[in-house]
DNA sequence: ATCAATAAACTTGTAAACAATTTTATATAT
DNA sequence: ATATATAAAATTGTTTACAAGTTTATTGAT
């Protein structure tokens, strides 16, 4: 065996926005065999997204992945290529590839696409919502509060996500589950750009309520609640400002 | 520039289920510029199994695919990822790619997902149904009808997928458009395998149906229509004899 | 003849070297 | 000073060679 890869491993990686959890520490290779390299760069990546580390326009060259995970390119170029099929990078050829800035037009018809999605996924929800499972809502749904009145904004970010994708997981079509795990994935990119600074109001008691009409077994006021929810959330977007962040971050990093 | 590759070229690829059009004759490079190679072999591959040549189990080997289309390794590589990100094809670890084959659940749970989603995007698709737009659906279903009259099965098939493609189109929401063609590109292969031999009776002639009743401006028509027709095409489906039919093929194929 | 162990052939996985492109820096002329 | 052209650096794209794994074929024993 060679002296593996070329000189890299201990560096800083002191504020990187991507965060490596050591191979070991995860419960994923119990069995002992090791998780694929492309696969914990795909999940750091991923969670930077959902944390809001990663911001749209950022550049993800392939010798610093290289660094920050310890992998070879072609590892690399497998993350990669795998979050561009996913909408979550751009992939510019001979460019390299960015954190993705999803256009307004993308926003909407994404929106609308959840909107479609989770209310059609909400009957099968309901019928499946246990007082155990609602309780776990309800549990998700304060700390959300709580990451709100602290000020946390990226926590109660990630808490709304984790709050539809449970929703979604209870209908239990894996296929859809997937799909609607893709979309709130860009949603995040599309609050990094163009939330309101303030946060959109209201969203931990809308998910409270959310919950009530499903354990009431109301199904029609739970898909109601759903769709007015997702309505307000991308009402509270600000596209006349914000689009220029992307711009004044090309602006600086264009080194 | 060296003499490119390792030998390939200049083969008999008579009978091959995989038809490559060469470069040239295609639109996509009318500016000069050639199409990258792995989008090539991937658009080649997604034809082969729109028009079920290529069938669930068949392998996919590197070697092969390079020959086939004139490519290095890596281009093959990154067709092949990107055919198993949007499930047409298995990537087995160190055992190489296999054409899939979606199981029973899987199968219901795409169906189902084809329902909301077909459903969902009908009352917009009705709104943009002009009689231009009728007439090119009807066309369609026609031509649908006389290639099930003179048996030819993969054309109809195909014809229907388009079919389907167009009605969501109308809703104009690109994101959604996605999501279905990936739906019904997986449908192709769970006809395949799970397909009675006399093919579902009665789909163009629904299909005609339904653009009475969008050109009519009948959205609940439309979308019960629709409803109903996805799930008639679903019952056709024999998940008892020809679960086998891949694994015969594995067996022969296992030289 | 059937089965197990071994060896060969084949296939995928990975790294290193090289080529091509893009970006940045420097020098020169207007 | 600004702009253009040239040169250097950095980054991505691709091939080649080799390593590791899997499948198939062969050999030998029961």
């Amino acid at each position: 065996m060679s002296e593996n890869r070329s000189g890299r491993r201990g560096r800083g990686k002191a504020h990187s926005p991507i965060e490596v959890v050591e191979a070991d520490t995860l419960a994923a290779d119990a069995a002992g065999a090791a998780r694929p390299g492309d696969q914990v760069m795909y999940e750091a990546v991923l969670a930077a997204v959902m944390e809001s580390r990663l911001r749209p326009g950022m550049r993800l060259t392939e010798a610093a992945c290289c660094e920050i995970f310890d992998l070879g390119r072609l590892a690399v170029r497998k993350a990669l290529l795998r979050l561009a099929h996913e909408k979550l990078v751009d992939l510019r050829p001979n460019r390299g590839a960015v954190v993705a800035s999803p256009t307004p037009a993308e926003t909407r018809e994404i929106y609308f696409a959840r909107r479609m999605v989770e209310t059609a996924l909400m009957p099968l929800a309901v019928a499946a919502a246990t007082p155990a499972v609602c309780a776990e809502l309800r549990a998700i749904a304060h700390e959300e509060a709580a990451a709100v009145e602290q000020g946390e904004r990226s926590a109660a970010l990630m808490l709304s996500g984790r709050f539809h994708m449970r929703v979604a997981e209870l209908a239990g079509n894996g296929v859809m589950t997937e799909i609607l795990a893709g979309l709130l994935s860009r949603t995040r990119l599309i609050v990094a750009l163009y939330g309101p600074p303030e946060g959109s109001p209201g969203v931990p008691e809308r998910h409270l309520a959310l919950v009530d009409a499903m354990e009431a077994g109301d199904v029609a006021g739970a898909v109601a609640l759903m769709e007015r929810h997702i309505i307000l959330v991308e009402q509270a977007l600000r596209f006349d400002v914000p689009a220029r962040e992307t711009d004044l971050f090309d602006i600086f990093t264009r080194r």
